[in-house]
RNA sequence: GCCCUCGUAGCUCAGUCGGAUAGAGCGACCGCCUCCUAAGCGGUAGGCCGCCGGUUCGAUUCCGGCCGAGGGCACCA
């Protein structure tokens, strides 16, 4: 609000002198306070246009200004190369408690850019062949957050899990299984975890027996997913549909995905085989997707069902992939824009590695021995607030290196300590007014003009970003930006706390409500911000 | 060889559309509880933003080339 307010007086003066305003003007808040409250370098960027020089420009600017201040504007300056600069009275932040407070919980920080499209994030999709382990909590947070994020944006939001129910790597479930009944090895590409003997002492005697291994791996199938949805549970990530490969089989979507592209032209049968003409949309190779022996490849299940997913309606699809993945994103890139769809209505974000240390020592993950570590395990050692916030502290751009032992001490190396501290506090202080008989009067008839230390000032403009934080991170899918914010929001409310006595017999009555209110519009804050992560915002620790 | 991501403080990482003296947490060191939760607050030390060019009034940010790390390049899934 404040910078469509300041971009408004800057641009009518820009009008005013006659110059031409650029499509975006820039506002920034400066580093250092002495640089003002906010801070343009519009004349800088319009000096070459203009055919004037930075400094006249901004002199000219500044004096227009001056002559003519806006609301909250104290005073604006001319600074360095051409910055201008203003300066503005708390009153602005006193605007931003009102507005916080308004909003409340259900509605703050929430924008509208997205309304009217409808996505769905695919994440997680794990093979249904054992427990999630820590590298799958990546994915799992991440997506979530993003959904999260997303809604908060204005945009309608499924969550959706796809399950590679189909191949040859099933059937190695059933056959490990077996194996571990029978006291044997699983077979070479088998599963080696202790999960398969669990798994294995519930399998139906007569099975057992039997050894049939379609009906193992129906079992194991069926023990994984309940596993799967179990743990996913636990970590608050709850999605709307599960979407099995296998039914793809019997609706008719792979004969049918087949036609489309024939339709289009897009297939090419050579050497006994059907391929996807998947160069003509920048991919590097042509890819098969019916093998000369009839069966399908992996990939033609996958288009059929990113047909189906537009068929229901989505314009924007997210997929969630692990950094063992980038190399199929120009294949199915290519194979949407070959089925009519626009390359930018896929969106696959690719999530780096996650390195495992215990006391700094890393943890070598070998599926064939087994020596997974399971999500749940994080979970009951950590707790699931804390697990979310680890994962979701960072880019997934980056690498990351989680170290299991110092988030299972519980230091300040889990930030989620700090942030819901930060929240309790406030809460506490609220419960701890009320039981001494201090309410809050009605907010419009508080005083906020006492509102002047630097403590309450900042916490108020950290507020004021979280809007444009929303927007960026639903933008770029980035909800560490998000943690990022929340941690900020958290070290100013802690300050505050310090610095800032509400209860205290020498605070005067209406600093006191005014204060009270503050808290009320922080604790607002820190919970949005905590919910859009799918981290809980306890009122007392 | 080709493709993707990364390289910023001792460690783990932020850094918006290119801005002014580059930030946080942890670790190290020094302070602060008769006071609403010390799971807190303040301070000090610590930087060739991988390297070299280019664009620009201005580059950690954009472009090109190197160097280094991780991952991926099937008629496997």
């Amino acid at each position: 609000m404040i910078r469509q307010h300041l971009s408004d007086a800057l641009t009518s003066e820009l009008l005013a002198l006659g110059i031409a305003v650029p499509a975006v003007v820039h506002l920034e808040q400066p580093a250092r306070r002495e640089h003002g409250d906010w801070s343009s370098n519009i004349a800088m960027a319009s000096a070459k246009a203009a055919g004037r020089p930075p400094r006249e420009l901004a002199t000219a600017l500044v004096d227009a200004l001056n002559a003519r201040l806006p609301e909250y504007v104290e005073r604006v300056e001319l600074a360095g190369p051409g910055f201008v600069n203003f300066h503005l009275n708390p009153g602005w932040l006193h605007q931003v408690l009102i507005d916080t407070v308004n909003a409340g919980e259900s509605q703050f920080g929430r924008s509208t850019v997205g309304a009217g499209t409808n996505v769905m994030v695919e994440f997680v999709s794990a093979n249904p062949t054992g427990p999630l382990h820590a590298g799958h909590a990546r994915g799992a947070t991440y997506g979530d957050a993003v959904a999260r994020v997303l809604e908060w944006a204005g945009y309608s939001v499924a969550r959706e899990f796809y399950i590679n129910d189909r191949g040859a790597q099933m059937l190695k479930l059933g056959e490990s299984i077996l194996a571990r009944i029978r006291g044997e090895e699983p077979p070479e590409g088998g599963y080696f975890g202790e999960y398969i003997t669990e798994w294995a002492s519930s399998l139906d005697p007569e099975i057992a027996v039997s050894g049939d291994v379609e009906a193992a791996t129906e079992h194991g199938y069926r023990c994984a997913l309940d596993d799967q949805r179990a743990v996913l549970a636990e970590l608050g990530v709850v999605f709307d549909v599960w979407f099995s490969e296998r039914s793809l089989m019997d609706t008719g979507a792979i004969e049918q995905t087949l036609a489309d592209l024939r339709e289009r032209s897009m297939i090419e049968d050579r050497d006994g085989a059907i391929w996807l003409l998947s160069t003509q949309y920048g991919d590097d190779k042509d890819r098969v997707l019916v093998k000369s022996d009839g069966s399908f490849t992996y990939l033609l299940p996958d288009i059929a069902y990113h047909r189906d997913k537009f068929a229901r309606g989505f314009d924007l699809l997210i997929n969630v992939w692990g950094a063992d993945h980038h190399g199929y994103v120009k294949r199915m890139h290519a194979a949407i824009s070959a089925l009519g769809h626009r390359a930018e209505q896929l969106d696959i974000r690719i999530t780096q590695l996650v390195k495992l240390l215990k006391n700094g020592e890393e943890v070598k993950i070998s599926k064939r021995a087994g020596n997974i570590i399971e999500l749940r395990d994080i979970i009951d050692e950590v707790g699931a607030d804390s697990t979310r916030l680890v994962y979701l502290l960072q880019s997934i751009d980056s690498p990351q290196t989680v170290d299991l032992g110092v988030i299972a001490e519980q230091s300040m190396d889990n930030p989620v300590f700090y942030v819901q501290m930060a929240h309790a506090r406030l809460c506490s202080v609220a419960a701890k007014a009320s039981a001494q008989g201090i309410e809050r009067i009605d907010l419009a008839q508080a005083v906020l003009e006492p509102l002047v230390h630097p403590r309450e000032l900042e916490v108020l403009r950290v507020l004021n970003n979280f809007s444009e934080v929303v927007e960026l991170a639903a933008r770029e899918r980035a909800p560490h930006k998000v943690s990022s914010w929340v941690r900020e929001l958290a070290s100013e409310v802690h300050g505050f706390y310090h610095d800032c006595p509400i209860l205290r017999d020498d605070v005067p009555a209406d600093l006191q409500q005014a204060r009270l209110w503050l808290g009320e519009a922080a604790r607002v804050g820190l919970r949005c911000g905590l919910n859009l992560l799918g981290a809980s915002a306890p009122e007392s620790m």
